[in-house]
DNA sequence: TCATCACATGACCACCTGGTCACAAATAGA
DNA sequence: TCTATTTGTGACCAGGTGGTCATGTGATGA
């Protein structure tokens, strides 16, 4: 965790400092990004940065754990939802507003696509707690027989997750493409490819 | 592509700088591999290594082509195939065949992954040439009447590849629990979750 | 006014990276 | 045997990395 003197500061320089390291992993990984790149996007000398942070793993930390929290809040919060509305229409709203954040916010959504291919215990963490509201979801509409009782809950959830992830990184900015693919796999997980034998 | 230095090595040699180029490459992405590493484990001098390739990118390209002709042509070969199988049972039982190579030269399931996940403009076009094939038994599938006509088949196949990936990635060296988590993903796709209303 | 203390700063460090190059050794041809 | 050409070799280079630290600065309180 960032060292008091981090938390002593102004609000706009730590916002700076957030936004650097932000935009930094948002276009490389953990082991590629460089802290020379943030301190010189942030504005700041080197010596501060090492009086803010232990070292690169903890400014890392901070970010998902800051960025994390902020997605969970939005998960949390998904505006004009029908309550009654299943997993699916669920995803795909929650992902329409997770991609007009990252409007605001630029490297937000990158960012947190890029920690997703992270595979270290603490994104792994992360990863489970976000997604599991998911899952819950999913065993909520097993109990209202909208789905198959049998399906494994958590593989469902993965399934789209892992294809979400790849199709926004393979589609970069073509968002209406990513949102349409993903729209069509979600629909082919809910309803399945094979042709109906009853 | 590597210089004429290099095909004129000895087999023996040839062979010991590929190995340690996939070992490296199985470990770490393009940019983490650390030459000197592979020239470690190959047992060469660094100018050697310079007077075979031109870079180290130079490697890279060379052993993604290696690798992925390997893949291709296993893929083309899948043994005690049912010729009458659909699309699915193809695709689990060359990815059985898949892993059963890795058994046999170490590093190469995970290099094969690691380049997956690499979404540079040579392993897309790689990427492209080994899925199309799929991508056709789709087509096949639904012309013989197994699949809804109005899927997009390499939707399809993305999804699944996708999966398999991030499954492989996530379940380490357990690779019972995914092969079941492949399946069962499949089955998913083939059938869907939804309980049926008709 | 002086001492204390938190913070700011950038030169500096050791280390590692991909890549080069002058030179040594070997090989081949005459 | 002499020459020409190819191949082997590791010291070396510039540049980047994460991280340190002595010193400077400015505010606070006595």
């Amino acid at each position: 965790m960032p060292k008091s003197t981090f938390y002593n500061l102004s609000n706009e320089k730590k916002e700076r400092i957030f936004d650097a390291a932000l935009q930094e992993f948002s276009i490389r990984t953990f082991s590629q990004a460089s802290v020379n790149q943030i301190i010189k996007n942030a504005g700041i000398p080197k010596g501060s940065f090492y009086q803010y942070f232990n070292n690169k793993e903890d400014l890392y930390l901070y970010v998902i754990e800051v960025a994390s929290k902020e997605k969970i809040e939005l998960f949390n919060h998904v505006k004009g939802m029908d309550p009654d509305a299943d997993v699916f229409e669920v995803i795909t709203h929650t992902t329409r507003e997770f991609l007009e954040r990252g409007k605001v916010k630029p490297g937000y959504v990158e960012a947190a696509m890029l920690m997703e291919m992270d595979n270290s215990e603490i994104t792994m963490k992360i990863r489970k707690s976000s997604t599991e509201k998911f899952v819950k979801m999913v065993e909520r509409d097993k109990e209202r027989g909208l789905i198959k009782p049998e399906v494994d809950s958590e593989l469902v959830i993965n399934m789209i997750s892992t294809f979400s992830l790849h199709e926004y990184y393979r589609n970069g900015a073509d968002k209406e493409r990513y949102l349409k693919n993903l729209d069509d796999a979600i629909k082919i997980i809910k309803e399945g490819i094979a042709v109906c034998k009853d």
